[in-house]
DNA sequence: CTGAAAGCGCTTACAG
DNA sequence: CTGAAAGCGCTTACAG
């Protein structure tokens, strides 16, 4: 049934005919820990025959360490996260890191804490499903747990890693003001949502600047059955706008959905930008342009920083450098095809 | 900086005014340990004022337990095994289980197998990522380690969690059969992905049994734009079939996205039936027919089995007893409008 | 330069 | 019914 049992540092120590403090000593390397060459290669050599690992557990309950990161997150299933999620868990490999996951579906933050943080399981948390004002921040204000708010930023935490959403919201309207536009709308997820705001406010006031009025808003949750309700109230709007700014992926995909069901033509009557990018977004009905976000780099950043922090640095707020890119399809074009 | 350390069992005995070992022993409850009614309660208050929960790194060294699993993916992007994935963490949650992740890239396995298993960070490890005759087996099979094998299915290993792919092919095929199609082609995945092979054999086997000819095969990788590729090629075939099956979701959407830009109308002079269900399959140029698979299950159940070994059962291969759903669309009538 | 000891926070036989 | 002791596998001052 059960295999032999691991080797322990006491067996490597044994094999090289030293202490185990001694193996201990030479396996974490302290340079200026002063010993013999030829012990060092001898315990070295015991632990690679041995192929010897530290027993987490063992080394984390003495030193109040566990190389472990959580990760709170809202969906896994939403591919935006999931990008994010991936990158970070690589870049805490990397760091040698470990990360355990908890979905946060309202129901399990706080037994997920509890676990967690009360039961000593991790040094650090990347915080990516708090919407404003969510329960999560009753628990981590009490904490003392290294954190960081990964996208969805709370202002004034000082530990936001956020991506560069005004700027992308910007270049969204520029793109379409560039084309000729001057009659614009715009979908925005539910008001909890910190980035989407930023992008969304962002994208109002460039067109604002630009001197044209300011575009309808629209609200619709992140699915394409609640887009697609929101491009119906735009098609029969009265005074239709020429070109409309998504917010969401899902919003792209049921926007031209339903403006194909509607006979609506996009570009030729409607101009479509959206935001988050897909290899799926050529293959819908109308390739749609659509602005890609430095997911990876969000991930990896947040991670860290998180691991900064664990180590002694002070938490401050970090903006990704990388800026949007717009990634050109089919969707957008010249107001009335001209 | 640090806020106050956690409590320790050392704390709640001392406030409920005895050892620390009997503090122990109440509040891991073994119900016939006699200890008093009066100390139970009063261990048990002094537990709850000071919010006590055990170390989780110092129970795991002294019991040789973790209760903490691992889960090996290939793609946390993969919305498919997202929604496994999430039903396996909620199902551990429930069972008192913390879960780890890490992404098989193919390089990265062998130090996650290290980092996870090596050091001792978990009790049993799903494996969700193996491709046939990948390099997972070799480290899995020295192992002692409990695991299972989630929807990729190891011949011979005992420890399979499968879902009825069979069944999902079978089903597909009646599906077309039924809307009196005899003239059938499919397009599966790499030879590598067993649960592929498992439901396209059955699809070929059913079409076969009903005295039609074998369906036509064609084998893209998972991606959108490989399903384009190999559905120009069946467009462009001499003796095109009336019917398709495809694999995956990407092929679905792939499909369609190059029948419209080839002015294929489908249902009219192709029908298509997918596999893997998705609410962004109302919303693409042709609502999909597809079959919904039951992923939550089989996270769920993967992880229940894997507990079980843990505890001690012998591991055995499952089948999902859940039949596959066909959702059905407009992607599928019978051939030629008829 | 290396060994011996203490201790991280638990659990679990073993006494009493 | 409850306490005292040992020990899980490490790391780290402290001696020598």
């Amino acid at each position: 049934m059960a295999a032999k049992p691991p080797p322990r540092l006491v067996d490597v120590a044994a094999r090289a005919g030293v202490h185990v403090s001694t193996a201990s000593r030479v396996l974490n390397g302290s340079v200026d820990s002063k010993v013999r060459e030829e012990t060092r290669l001898r315990v070295h050599a015991a632990a690679a025959e041995l192929r010897y690992r530290p027993n987490a557990l063992a080394r984390g309950l003495k030193t109040s360490t566990t190389t472990t990161l959580g990760l709170l997150v809202r969906s896994l299933s939403n591919p935006v996260m999931a990008d994010m999620a991936r990158a970070a868990a690589a870049r805490a490999w990397e760091l040698g890191y470990v990360v355990v996951i908890a979905e946060d579906d309202g129901v399990i933050t706080q037994r997920a804490w509890e676990r967690l943080v009360h039961e000593g399981r991790i040094d650090g948390m990347l915080v990516a499903s708090a919407s404003i004002g969510g329960p999560i921040l009753d628990f981590v204000d009490q904490a003392s747990l290294p954190h960081v708010f990964v996208d969805h930023v709370h202002p004034g935490s000082g530990r936001n890693v956020a991506m560069r959403e005004a700027d992308a919201g910007r270049m969204a309207a520029e793109h379409l003001l560039g084309l000729g536009h001057h009659h614009f709308g715009q979908i925005t997820g539910p008001p909890a949502f910190d980035s989407d705001r930023r992008r969304s406010e962002a994208f109002r006031e460039t067109v604002i600047a630009a001197g044209d009025p300011a575009p309808v808003r629209w609200v619709a949750d992140y699915t394409e059955a609640s887009a697609s309700e929101v491009a119906k109230a735009i098609f029969a709007a009265k005074n239709r706008p020429t070109a409309v700014f998504v917010s969401a992926l899902s919003h792209a995909i049921g926007f031209v959905a339903t403006a194909q069901r509607a006979g609506i033509r996009i570009p030729d009557e409607m101009s479509l930008i959206g935001y988050d990018d897909d290899p799926l977004l050529d293959y819908i009905g109308v390739p749609v342009t659509s602005i890609r976000m430095p997911l990876a780099e969000l991930g990896r950043i947040a991670t860290g920083a998180l691991i900064d922090q664990i180590n002694g640095s002070a938490p401050r707020d970090i903006e990704i450098p990388t800026l949007p890119i717009i990634v050109p399809r089919s969707s957008t074009a010249t107001p009335n095809g001209g």
